[in-house]
DNA sequence: AAAAAAGTTGCACTTTAGTACAACAAAATT
DNA sequence: AATTTTGTTGTACTAAAGTGCAACTTTTTT
């Protein structure tokens, strides 16, 4: 676990570990554990990262086609596929977690 | 966007929005957007709930066989399944988010 | 140590994601 | 406004998830 400074303020905390204000991260994060949109998430991600569907399909070996599908939730992508289009393509993490009340 | 004191401490900021330490939530935060197994994600909230496989299940109209599965991470599961998993069998949220370097 | 409860594994069948390729539509660029 | 770039949609094939049921093993309880 990384150490961090108690003294850290909570928007700076969140900024680090969440990220920043504006970003689909943070935008996840501040809605509160709800339901999610994959397509959304995908597509702002990969604008953030100034990336086309075709740029962002090569680097992650598959089509822009594919791509498009995934953005527009016309087909439910698997949770190891979406975790190598973000790793591979994006050179992000993608995280998921269990919120138990 | 839910309203959050400034003062919050940073355990307490934490304990609150991603969970108490030990739990499954936490400890996949604390990891810092690493790899997941989702098996044990989801055994460990299971646990948590103090439920078994059969009941969790029953919960969430699938069988034992199939969390047996999932939690041995034999049968990849489908993000809306899970989600079904999580929602209905646990009374949690079924968070995911994309982290960008 | 028997019995019951909880969990694992195998098989068979249905559905759907993953993939490719092509054609079309929309947006941006010149 | 014409061209290029970017994004969408359709069809078709194949690989794997989703599902149920049954048999088996492990763990817990009595």
């Amino acid at each position: 676990m990384q150490k961090i400074k108690t003294t850290t303020s909570l928007s700076e905390f969140k900024d680090k570990h969440i990220g920043k204000d504006g970003t689909a991260n943070r935008k996840q994060h501040d809605e509160g554990y709800q339901t999610f949109k994959i397509g959304v998430l995908l597509q702002t991600a990969r604008q953030e990262k100034g990336l086309t569907q075709e740029e962002l399909a090569v680097k992650c070996g598959t089509t822009k086609s594919y791509i498009s599908k995934i953005e527009n939730d016309i087909k439910e992508v698997r949770i190891s596929t979406l975790q190598k289009i973000v790793e591979l393509g994006l050179g992000g993490k993608l995280n998921l977690s269990i919120k138990l009340d």
